[in-house]
DNA sequence: TACCTAATTAGCTATATTTGTAAATAGCCT
DNA sequence: AGGCTATTTACAAATATAGCTAATTAGGTA
């Protein structure tokens, strides 16, 4: 993400994150207002508005059409669209600065496990989430494994399976309670 | 949208709309930090990450994990794609503070014509809208009407064509070239 | 236990933001 | 032109926010 999209990005939440100014965009999002309309509907000045309008004006997030002595203010869904779209993708943010993680993982994985075995348990944080990761995928979502069977499953990959399976439930990728153990997303981090 | 969503949304903004908040929020999305990692890279002291990391927190917007005497923070990716799907569409932001408007529409139109005639023209820009946008409704798409046409239309509801004529081209509702006149989609306002 | 490190909480100050009043501007009407 | 209205601009007061240092809490270790 470049400085410009970053500053863009800053700005649109500033504009937005005021509670007078979001409830201006709900109004215009719903029709077009005048100044004092908007004043009246929001029990401010129309100074007050004014300036709120100038700010959402400066991003493009309005516009404004003379009707002799009024600026009819209206909203500019497609900023609002453009900038959902291009801004707040899930693509743009995780670009911001991952770097091609799947390449990275496949590398990891290949340095680690050999004919179906873990040669060893990394020691490195970002070596240990991918083989966690891994690991993990060998579970099934909604399905209760007691303890037992996750010791039996681990232990195809690695003599020490106590250590694989704290280390999976510490980084919350299976989740405990009394003895069961079920797989959850993680969240966040190299998921 | 409800108080609820409005005020779910505002935080968003308000949380996001500060450097370097936004800031952590992209170093975040890369891989998680611990709160020192964090001031590091911003040059900020720790208790101001801390803080910025806690408004983050109440939202939602990002994971702690404990890890001895640190705590590892991780981007909620899921937070941030829930908020622009849900919440950053028009249709919600439009939603924000509409309240049944074709209810009220209804009840303005009851108020202002009984048997088929307009009782006066209203002051209010609400009223008169929603009067203007029924009388609009009288005249067909791609129908080309002369003035003596467009008059003798409007008389039927009130004496005052002319009046009506003026605010129904005023207001968009109708164009109008070298006296003839046609009904154009009005862009905005109560559709 | 005592000590060390990392993080959070408390309390304070500087800065930014929001809002208001008063004055200036611009368009319309007589 | 002169008066009227809606809006904007200028500027000042009040409030909110962001940042700091110092003190406290929590976890790890000798």
């Amino acid at each position: 993400m470049s400085q410009e999209d970053f500053d863009k990005l800053l700005a649109f939440f500033k504009v937005m994150g005021n509670e007078n100014r979001l409830k201006i965009a709900g109004l215009l999002a719903e029709r077009e207002h005048t100044v004092s309309e908007l004043a009246d509907l929001l029990d401010l000045r129309e100074p007050t508005v004014s300036e709120h309008l100038a700010m959402m004006k400066e991003i493009d997030l309005v516009r404004v059409r003379p009707e002799g002595t009024r600026r009819v203010y209206s909203f500019n869904a497609k900023s609002l669209y453009a900038m959902n779209k291009d801004l707040l993708s899930r693509d743009k943010l995780a670009a911001l600065v991952r770097s091609k993680p799947e390449d990275e993982e496949q590398r990891i994985l290949q340095t680690y496990i050999r004919e179906g075995r873990l040669t060893q348990i990394p020691v490195g944080r970002k070596k240990l989430l991918t083989i966690l990761k891994f690991l993990s995928e060998q579970f099934e979502f909604d399905v209760r494994y007691p303890e037992k069977r996750v010791n039996e499953m681990l232990k195809q990959f690695h003599e020490d399976y106590a250590t694989l399976r704290r280390e999976l439930v510490d980084f919350h990728y299976l989740e405990r309670e009394k003895g069961i153990y079920w797989r959850v997303e993680r969240e966040g981090g190299l998921e």
